[in-house]
DNA sequence: CACTCATGTGAAGTACAGTTCACACCGGAG
DNA sequence: CTCCGGTGTGAACTGTACTTCACATGAGTG
């Protein structure tokens, strides 16, 4: 995985230099910007996870911003930095997708708190993304799927009529069909004597399962 | 839920009230039959989670009586008592379905661990069973709801129209869908004037989506 | 009032998961 | 060899999840 890269746009130069400090000295790696207008030269380069944006600013200010770079990174986080706050400008900036706001003047550690706070939301997000969740969750959202994997681990391997005559399953070709299924997303394989067995992912699956199971009952 | 309830079919009687004695000191419910006849009738009444099979008995043995008991209690968990364990002797037991094996003479603490992980693996099968299990994962095993999930996980409630600008979606009559869909299964409720929120189900989703994203990508 | 935006419904269509069936292949028992 | 159980494939069918569209309602606003 890349390292978190975090935009800091601010035309004030010490304000945005002592932003970059905290932030370098917290392991996060940072590109500081003048204005909003060098910052969408970069962005193509290296897109952030993190932009920390002034909203007062000469030239395009922070609102006019937010847009164009929803364009080219539609997942990044915005942080606003806002000299004083009103009602109606938190709404606006809602309304256009800013995601925190930190109110100057800020504590460092105020600084530090809102940026992994939303470092962390957008890792999360990114993990719903995964297309791994997905084939995990489709190959897990069947009973018949589910069982077969509970059977393996707690029998260890078993060959197919084995398999199909516990499940109590008169279609050999349905479990097949599941085990095909399983097979496909290397939860479970077969040795060389056609014996079927987890994968280690597939025992993975199983913990989850069971902890899924105890989190869902209560 | 019920007591877990535990047959002891023996023969011998102070191998049996000894066996009993030692279960229900651990706090299980207990049955105890000197003939697997007897424990036929019993059967019905007070269907067993596991069953404790002395191998050679007067009458029905151990083996004949197998049958008869997985198919009115087909989920139950046997453990056969043997004097003396031939590869014969197990092969043919596991084939018939017998889950595990103590062989004359046991120690207090083999039976406990024995039927302890039965019961383990027992109630396991039995949440993979759940209907609910199928309900929460088929619920998730869609991007659109799993975004909706961490959104309102990390928005707070949120109305429809923003929700659906979030996620970046045209067609909100898609968005409403799956809302409703997330509603049915209770994990999204709507407060008195139209925001969507998490229920307290639909959290502890979010909570179990972050741990199996975890628990997947290693 | 006329207009727009937010919110929702219901019907029709599409895609895909799951089922079922007919059959094929192989190895061992009689 | 023939027959049978174990194992598997492919094609057709079914049903459900998801999408799309056309439209309805209601609240606010110029």
């Amino acid at each position: 995985m890349n390292k978190t890269t975090i935009f800091v746009i601010e035309d004030d130069h010490d304000l945005r230099e002592n932003i970059i400090e905290i932030l370098e000295a917290n392991g996060f790696s940072t590109i500081g910007c003048e204005t909003a207008e060098t910052a969408l030269q970069l962005l193509k380069e290296q897109p952030p996870d993190l932009v920390i944006l002034d909203n007062m600013m000469p030239g395009m200010g922070g609102m006019a911003f937010i847009p164009l770079l929803k364009k080219s990174c539609s997942t990044v986080k915005i942080v606003m930095i806002t000299a004083f706050s009103t009602v109606d400008n938190a709404v606006a900036a809602m309304k256009l997708g800013v995601n925190d706001y930190l109110t100057k003047p800020f504590r460092r550690d105020e600084l530090l708190v809102t940026v992994r706070r939303n470092l962390e939301v957008l890792k999360f997000e990114q993990q719903m993304d995964d297309p791994g969740m997905d084939d995990a969750l489709a190959c897990l959202s069947n009973q018949i799927r589910r069982n077969i994997l509970s059977t393996l681990s707690s029998k260890g391997k078993m060959r197919f009529m084995d398999l199909t005559r516990h499940l109590e399953i008169s279609d050999h070709t349905k479990v097949n069909f599941h085990l095909k299924n399983l097979k496909s997303h290397r939860l479970v394989t077969q040795d060389r004597e056609k014996a079927y067995c987890l994968t280690p992912q597939g025992e993975k699956m199983v913990d989850c399962l069971s902890l899924l199971s105890q989190h869902i009952s209560d």
